[in-house]
DNA sequence: AATGCCATAATGTGATCACATATTTCGCCA
DNA sequence: TGGCGAAATATGTGATCACATTATGGCATT
């Protein structure tokens, strides 16, 4: 069963369909970009708990392949601090802390204030248009209450302007923090609702098509704290919860 | 030969010497560990020059490993965006552009700045000692133009303050951030000396001791774009040669 | 003499096996 | 019946082999 993945890639002509659904995406990517992307946007959004554990051979027999694209990924996951090796021989999706969230969202707004203004430069209006499909995406998951749709749109959001600056160095920090708030932030989301309306996102597109530096660097931070500032404060006490929930649905995985 | 490595830790208890020196380093620690962090010295340090050509087998043979933890540290290493690599199946340390460059002293300075008042509140007399001990050694790597030692000591000065808050997600990030400043850092410093003397870490460790944050703030910023700033303007022109010259030495993993 | 092409070498990727160790479980004894 | 220890299971780590793909160097052709 976890051969046959393998054998799509080595022998490519065969086109041996597999039970797998992504089996056309299997064009020169490697296993492990497959895996670390899926892993990644299950972090992401939040599809896994935080306390979770992980399992190399376990995340191998679910994916469907063997035990070496997991472990790249898991280092790879665990250097963006999206895993935690625990170092006696586990693996788990980091607990979050009061002291680490606030120091998450300070982070963010550090970085994500800074790369939003020096992305500026680059915005186009194909750009902008991208960014105003993505809000109006980031609406109707609010309306729909759909989690994953509102978290993916909001991050894509985010993402596009940073990703704006060609070669950026602050992308891959700003997501580092992206996948360490995931999970915890979904959590939250699952029991008290995103109850704000402010739509900081319209105050952030106005401030980039009048190429308003500053104006957007307070949209960003006004954005970031709305959004998460009372979310994280009345969902605190969910820690304690979630360290003790942790130990359950091991097998497998221990994915949802 | 590259077996005995293994060996010394399959059976421990028989302590068949290597050449390898750090023999009994190999005291519960992995393999993958030890590497990592021997490349990641290197790196941070510029050892390995910008756009050197970097291969697993290269370095497994150097290191007298095999080549699984190499694929490990390099994996992990290329998260931290520390390595590169290029997709047609080659790894090379990153090169550097003005615009490059820019972001990383913009984003140092918003995480370091950030993470020093943070730590502030963390800091007890003896590690303000053992600052002030790394603030000598950076004034005698300076006098004594060793590179190595003033380079170690400036990042062990910033990183003691950053890390006295414990748990600290800016710790990592800006880790990642030096390990893609320090090759080219080190170019630089080979060709022109460090000439500013206008000591910013007593400024800083002033600042410190008074629990002054906004000073800490300005001291923090002021170091990093007074040692930084003229170093990266002058020597920018250094790229196109490093980019000629990363051709060279492929052979033996491209390590000096 | 310059250039395109093919054979050889080299490299990253994935799979599989062996091993040391941490964790879990089950049975035994008090 | 509860606690403890040993067997058994599970897990991460490292080594080794096979393979597809890319780079490289020599050779023939123009």
């Amino acid at each position: 069963m976890h051969r046959s993945v393998c054998k799509v890639r080595q022998l490519a002509s065969v086109s041996g369909n597999d039970h797998v659904s992504e089996d056309p995406a299997t064009d020169g990517v490697t296993v492990q970009q497959r895996v670390y992307q899926e892993l990644r946007t299950d972090i992401l959004l939040g599809r896994i708990a935080p306390g979770a554990p992980l399992t190399i051979r376990g995340l191998a027999d679910h994916l469907g392949v063997s035990a070496m694209p997991i472990r790249e990924a898991l280092r790879r996951l665990a250097a963006e601090s999206a895993v935690e090796l625990l170092g006696n021989r586990r693996i788990r999706i980091p607990l979050m802390s009061p002291q680490r969230f606030d120091d998450l969202l300070a982070a963010r707004i550090a970085l994500e204030t800074e790369a939003a203004e020096r992305a500026l430069g680059h915005v186009d209006d194909a750009l902008i248009a991208r960014m105003e499909e993505y809000a109006a995406e980031v609406d109707i998951g609010v309306e729909t209450r759909d989690y994953d749709r509102w978290l993916a749109a909001n991050f894509a959001f985010h993402r596009t302007l940073y990703a704006a600056r060609p070669d950026s160095v602050f992308v891959p920090l700003i997501e580092s923090l992206w996948l360490q708030i995931g999970p915890f932030l979904r959590q939250a989301l699952a029991h008290i609702g995103p109850d704000y309306t402010i739509d900081r996102h319209a105050e952030a597109l106005s401030a980039i098509r009048s190429r308003n530096r500053m104006a957007l660097r307070i949209a960003i931070e006004a954005d970031l704290r709305d959004g998460i500032t009372h979310i994280g404060n009345e969902l605190m006490r969910f820690n304690a919860a979630a360290k003790a929930e942790g130990r359950k649905s091991s097998k497998r995985g221990g994915r949802a």
